[in-house]
DNA sequence: TCTATTGCGTTACATTATAACGTAAACTAC
DNA sequence: GTAGTTTACGTTATAATGTAACGCAATAGA
């Protein structure tokens, strides 16, 4: 086990975690070219991989997006709420939901390897403000 | 209403229809390149964006995609299951499905606006072939 | 130490998507 | 029908997202 790849792939992490919401992938590189001047796109893009691998970050499809991985227990099928209001990304477990879906393409002969449940409206924090625009 | 942008948007939709699977826009750029030689990406995003409104064009969020919509029903929220061996892509209406996420969301107070709901695997037709590589 | 592996930096490029602007078509009113 | 308005088009340019390929350097294992 290489430990090479985990300086860059915890600066990474550490970046997406201490934005509650989504960041592209050039963000985060705008944000390691403080310490790291010369960074690249590739370097970002392998770390964030490892990353997506291991289960601490995930992808949001719908953003072309990152976020790091704030469930307590790191399920590998969950719904993913993004305010977009305030860029917030919430991830709900729901095997009911799951089990749901299953029965669903089963009965299709489908074969599931890979769930993307990402839902966009406007989380509680934003709802409840008063939209004095 | 301006029947303008139509001959367009029709164009782009036979594209779509012609194949069963999911195209980029590009690949659609590159079809209508035939009958319009000096067709421009802005063109075609603004037919598909037009379509994506109408529901006669769903996009495909984990493929940065677009794929002819083929349920019989228009419904605003459907599974896409995604053939990740013959790229074909199915839709299924599943309202219950609906009910329970919109349960799970509701306890959190998310007010959900649009969802994503793409499954990736393999297919019956695909599943069911022998896999002699 | 020697060697194999792995991931890094770098360059270049591919893919996906939009901004901005002038023009032409279609619609509206007169 | 013609003037004014709207709308989408074509065009150019560029932004945003993502990867291929290559040589090198660091680590691991013998």
């Amino acid at each position: 086990m290489s430990t090479r790849g985990e300086i860059m792939q915890s600066k990474v992490l550490a970046v997406l975690k201490r934005e509650g919401s989504a960041l592209s992938a050039y963000d985060v590189l705008d944000q390691l070219r403080h310490e790291y001047p010369k960074i690249a796109p590739p370097t970002v893009y392998r770390a964030l991989h490892a990353l997506i691998e291991k289960g601490g970050v995930h992808r949001v499809e719908s953003l072309n997006a990152f976020v790091a991985c704030n469930s307590t227990s790191h399920e590998h099928a969950l719904i993913m709420s993004i305010c977009d209001d305030c860029g917030s990304v919430e991830e709900n477990a729901a095997p009911e939901l799951m089990d749901n879906l299953a029965g669903i393409l089963g009965k299709t002969g489908f074969d599931a390897h890979r769930h993307v449940i990402e839902v966009h409206g406007v989380c509680s924090t934003c709802g409840s403000e008063d939209s004095t625009s």
